[in-house]
DNA sequence: TGCAAACTTAACCATATAGTTAAATTTGAC
DNA sequence: GTCAAATTTAACTATATGGTTAAGTTTGCA
């Protein structure tokens, strides 16, 4: 078999906003390759089956999302540092991409297993940063907090918006889609600042 | 046509789990029947279609739901005792049930627009809460913040954990669903102590 | 005991969809 | 211009699934 790049890339990008939008069982091949601009018979003829596609596309999202995620933090800055540039460049990384969260989301729910595969084979890995947090407690920076429920909050404050947009918008902004990326744009700020204040120590 | 009452609501268990755990496009009939204990020639004797099932059952977890969420941000106490409240009693009601904010998580994605409309038709109503806020940025008691982007905080600092549950358990505790569930207990009252510090003003 | 409602059985229909196939056509590199 | 690879066409298969039907069985109550 003999590939072009162009179409290959067009179909996975095809397939990647439609299972964004239909969740798996919801996607439906025709549709896939309407989107890609090109027949059933050739989408088959690149990608085996459904579950194929899928499985590469939940892949390199994992292999792009994940790395992202950790290797910020495990950067060499200090912690305030740290959690600024994480939340900054995490948001920014969802606004390009709005749908993944969503995306991810909806995979958790139904494989759970086969996510929890997924991210140990990317290495995925927060020891660096808990033990960064956990310096931070000692030294008497911040509060005595676990590590584990400060990064918890850390990725809720930047993931759960994005999940939840209509929610956001229609329930507690009660406004439109600009005023949602506004609200986000604030956050790429306002989010560290609440997070470092909710731990600092007070002298 | 005559109905049995607990058969009706076996059912109904039967198709919420099913489409908690699946998505209304994954759910299969056949599985809600099994589930329910019962045939499918019954099942579609009691509800008419799989579309009627799901509506009956989004409608009714919005109806639990939402009202929920709004009527503590209604009651009549300060702003800190309404934090505090709110997420132990926010926290406590998906411990009860887990799977609801990943289904309603999958529903947003799918139907956004059936979802929006759901949520007016609940009344939902977020600003006796927005002016508690705004109130208490004015008498100097917290911060300046936009109220919307401490409703998102809050909210999503109670709703995200249980929506990635496994990512949480997996990558950050690495532990086992036990220390999932003994993180959760702890958020009960950390949630609300890390969001009041978040913006209580420091004379 | 008799009767009506609740429920089962099992076969059936219609449709949607993943996936296949083979022949025809287009395209681009040599 | 030739040839092979890329792509289309269009018909097809197999299967899963939502939904229906009709006849029979169980159950509880009067």
């Amino acid at each position: 078999m003999n590939y072009n790049k162009d179409t290959s890339n067009r179909i996975l990008e095809a397939a990647t906003r439609e299972f964004e939008e239909k969740g798996y069982s919801g996607a439906r091949m025709q549709s896939i390759a309407d989107r890609a601009g090109i027949n059933k018979a050739l989408l088959h003829y690149y990608y085996k089956s459904k579950d194929m596609l899928f499985q590469i596309i939940i892949q390199k999202a994992f292999e792009v999302f994940i790395p992202r995620i950790v290797s910020v933090f495990e950067e060499e800055t200090d912690l305030f540092t740290t959690i600024e540039k994480f939340t900054r460049s995490y948001i920014e990384l969802y606004v390009q991409n709005p749908r993944v969260p969503g995306f991810i989301t909806q995979e958790i729910n139904n494989h759970p297993d086969r996510l929890v595969q997924l991210i140990q084979s990317t290495g995925a890995n927060t020891e660096t940063f808990k033990n960064k947090i956990k310096k931070s407690v000692k030294e008497g920076l911040i509060d005595d907090i676990e590590p584990e429920q400060l990064i918890v909050n850390i990725i809720s404050l930047c993931l759960f918006p994005f999940v939840a947009k209509p929610i956001v918008t229609e329930l507690i902004i009660q406004g439109t889609e600009k005023d949602f990326d506004k609200l986000i744009e604030n956050r790429k700020t306002e989010v560290a600042k609440f997070i470092i204040k909710g731990i600092k120590k007070i002298n």
